[in-house]
DNA sequence: TAACATAGTATCATATTGTGTACTATAGGA
DNA sequence: TCCTATAGTACACAATATGATACTATGTTA
């Protein structure tokens, strides 16, 4: 993965103004989209196999209601993160995978591994 | 920063099961850590600035409460993220700054960044 | 004596998220 | 005709997160 700048370069445009910590942010638009109690959960499946039914999630989220996960896959899909694909069969399915934006965030969650494999004695919470 | 298994790696353990998804996930308890409508905003305020005080940060985020700003900063504090100075002069004044635990988010930070300025255009959310 | 600067607390109200339960729709097969 | 499998929806309630407003505590200086 190539970066458009490096991380000094960035603070160096924070300092500059010209990235502003409130005006456009880097940050914050993803993490808004991965805040709630089954994001990252879902997103990590995706991480796993390349493409999931309604009925896998939910095995794979023993706790999940139907509400929840719909409604997680909807906001997912509606940031773009996870593509839906329907498949009008017998019985009719669907089909749920990253999209191509989805897929970039796995080094992301591989950095989180890294800081996670690192601080696994240190951290409090499970 | 040295990782201790490459992704590869990481993926073979959950398939095999070392690793499960819902046992010991190296990517849930950071991700609880960060959620919250100011934890990653005040997270950011450390990785531009080394130490940073209570009215600092309200000066740089001027629509939190004080109520949210102490409820963040001692969630952070608890979790081991940041580390907190009390100073008995006069006035008296604390001040925050990262923890070693805290300072190693930032290739974290860096790689959500990453991500923020390669799929800038695509993203609908601000 | 009252005001200033620090860093908060306390209390209640509101907003946002998540849960539980029951229900819908489709078409083939017994 | 009813059961199966798919993938959901609807609605009321509960829990959690956030906000608004006013107040506390300390020692120094005017």
């Amino acid at each position: 993965m190539k970066s458009f700048f490096t991380y000094e370069e960035y603070l160096e445009k924070v300092k500059t103004g010209v990235v502003t910590a409130d005006g456009h942010c880097p940050v914050t638009p993803l993490l808004l989209m991965i805040q709630g109690k089954w994001k990252t959960q879902i997103l990590y499946e995706f991480c796993i196999h390349d493409k999931m039914r309604f009925g896998e999630l939910k095995k794979d989220l023993p706790d999940i209601t139907n509400t929840m996960l719909t409604k997680t896959l909807r906001e997912l899909e509606d940031d773009g993160l996870i593509i839906r694909e329907q498949f009008n069969e017998v019985p009719p399915h669907v089909e749920y995978s990253f999209s191509d934006m989805g897929r970039d965030l796995m080094p992301i969650y591989y950095a989180i591994m890294e800081w996670g494999f690192k601080h696994e004695k240190d951290v409090s919470r499970d």
